[in-house]
DNA sequence: CGCGGCTTGTA
DNA sequence: ACAAGCCGC
């Protein structure tokens, strides 16, 4: 549903303007983490209304600045989009205008160059853009421009899935069963936005920034496919933890930067396999756990965990980031990150629960270590996963629940072929020791972590 | 309210 | 089997 959540009190100044000097009243359509086209929930409300449509987007200089490495493997992603977006707008006589700047000055130079009646955007669920939004939503109000807001990203969000007391669940196999209750037909329905395309503002192409100018390199890199591949998703549930097979579907940056829909993926994972579709739901619990309980982005869900001891010892958690802890199977994870921007998801809680439970290191640590890193980051679903991990989170394993690395090589890598892979040098004789034991590790976690839960 | 259930490990 | 925690019904 597309609520005018802030709408103009005042006449549109733009539109009066408009009349008078006989310019072009139009709408914009702010793309975030929604880059596409087909199936897009705002860009199909702003196609439907009034005007014709503007689409842009912003190189939020807030965020660029934070990144860490100039080859930022994210920045070449969007590249990419925006790029095939730019080459479908201009094909209908349109085109993309993209602002390198804050959001604040985008919207003062777009709002200055168009007349502009209305902006058309999908909720985010994070607490920067929560902040963000209001601050444009208000900007806007003020020049009589309204703002409105789709649900995009998520099939059900915020309150759409609540328990009988109309609270938010904290544990996701109630969570799970109450959203298949609330899920209808309608939610799963695409947008046909191509029907209206005609809609789109005519104009010249506006030339987009190059990534030199905004002070990063584009390395070409072969980005997970966009097409979903049937045979993986059919076999989800049977393939999905062994990391040496391509048994997951790899669509998580995808889902992140919304080049490919929820809908068109949730309609697939729900015909072929029930597992799969399950994982789509934790993403939006996470969603939801994020919306409802912000304070998880820095501080774990429950309180008492934030008195965990930590060793937070530099130098081990160096040779953790680095591959080099003598785990093979905790050093082949990281290093799949290292080299590719992406790890398995198998490895990831193994790498996590390490981290946190063998080495001691607080879990948000590696959480901003994986959100460096990995090409699919997404803020809700890191988090919380390394506070399922770490034990300190909603719907958490149990505390004294510590991965076994051995174990979980023989479950789920038996032949070793990840490991092989990824640490060559496991068959030779040069090959780190541990850097703790384990069964000393485990029960100096069992001992801080219960030190942490007995205080009062 | 007591018990099932939990991306698992150990006895 | 049983478990150092915890929620939901």
């Amino acid at each position: 549903m597309m609520s005018p959540e802030i709408s103009g009190q005042q006449a549109c100044i733009g539109c009066l303007m408009a009349a008078i000097i006989n310019m072009s009243v139009v709408n914009l359509i702010w793309f975030r983490r929604d880059l596409r086209l087909e199936d897009q929930a705002a860009l199909y409300h702003a196609l439907k209304a009034e005007h014709p449509v503007v689409p842009v987007f912003v190189l939020d200089k807030a965020i660029l600045d934070d990144l860490a490495d100039n080859t930022d493997k994210r920045v070449a992603f969007i590249y990419g989009a925006l790029e095939v977006m730019q080459q479908q707008l201009l094909q209908l006589g349109s085109s993309l205008d993209v602002f390198y700047g804050t959001p604040a000055a985008a919207f003062a130079h777009w709002t200055a160059k168009y007349q502009v009646a209305k902006v058309f955007t999908n909720h985010d669920y994070e607490p920067y853009a929560r902040q963000r939004d209001a601050a444009i939503a208000q900007q806007l109000r003020e020049q009589g421009i309204s703002f409105h807001m789709g649900k995009d990203q998520v099939i059900l969000e915020k309150n759409e899935v609540l328990k009988d007391n109309g609270e938010p669940y904290t544990v996701f196999t109630p969570y799970h069963k109450k959203w298949q209750q609330v899920l209808q037909p309608a939610h799963l329905q695409s947008y046909a936005c191509s029907q209206y395309f005609s809609k789109f503002y005519q104009q010249a192409p506006v030339k987009i920034p190059t990534p030199e100018e905004i002070g990063f390199k584009v390395i070409p890199l072969p980005f997970p496919d966009r097409e979903m591949n049937i045979q993986v998703i059919r076999h989800y549930d049977e393939t999905r933890d062994y990391p040496a097979l391509e048994g997951t579907s790899r669509l998580g940056v995808h889902l992140r930067f919304g080049t490919v829909s929820i809908r068109e993926v949730m309609q697939t994972a729900l015909q072929l396999n029930a597992t799969f579709a399950k994982e789509l739901v934790w993403r939006e619990f996470y969603q939801m756990i994020l919306w409802h309980f912000p304070a998880v982005a820095t501080h774990s869900f429950r309180p008492a965990y934030d008195r965990i001891q930590w060793r937070n010892n530099e130098t081990e958690f160096e040779r953790w980031c680095q591959g080099m802890t003598g785990y093979p199977i905790v050093d082949a994870g990281m290093r799949e990150l290292n080299a590719t921007g992406y790890m398995h998801n198998r490895v990831r809680m193994i790498t996590a629960s390490f981290l946190t439970k063998h080495l001691l290191v607080d879990w948000r640590w590696g959480e901003a270590y994986f959100a460096e890193k990995l090409l699919d980051y997404d803020l809700a679903a890191n988090n919380g996963g390394w506070q399922w991990a770490a034990g300190t989170g909603c719907d958490a394993a149990p505390y004294f629940r510590v991965f076994n690395p051995a174990l979980q090589t023989q479950k789920f890598d038996k032949q070793l072929d990840y490991i092989r892979k990824w640490v060559p040098e496991l068959d030779g004789f040069d090959y780190v020791q541990p850097i703790v034991s384990h069964e000393a590790a485990r029960k100096r976690a069992l001992e801080v972590y219960g030190r942490a839960l007995k205080e009062k």
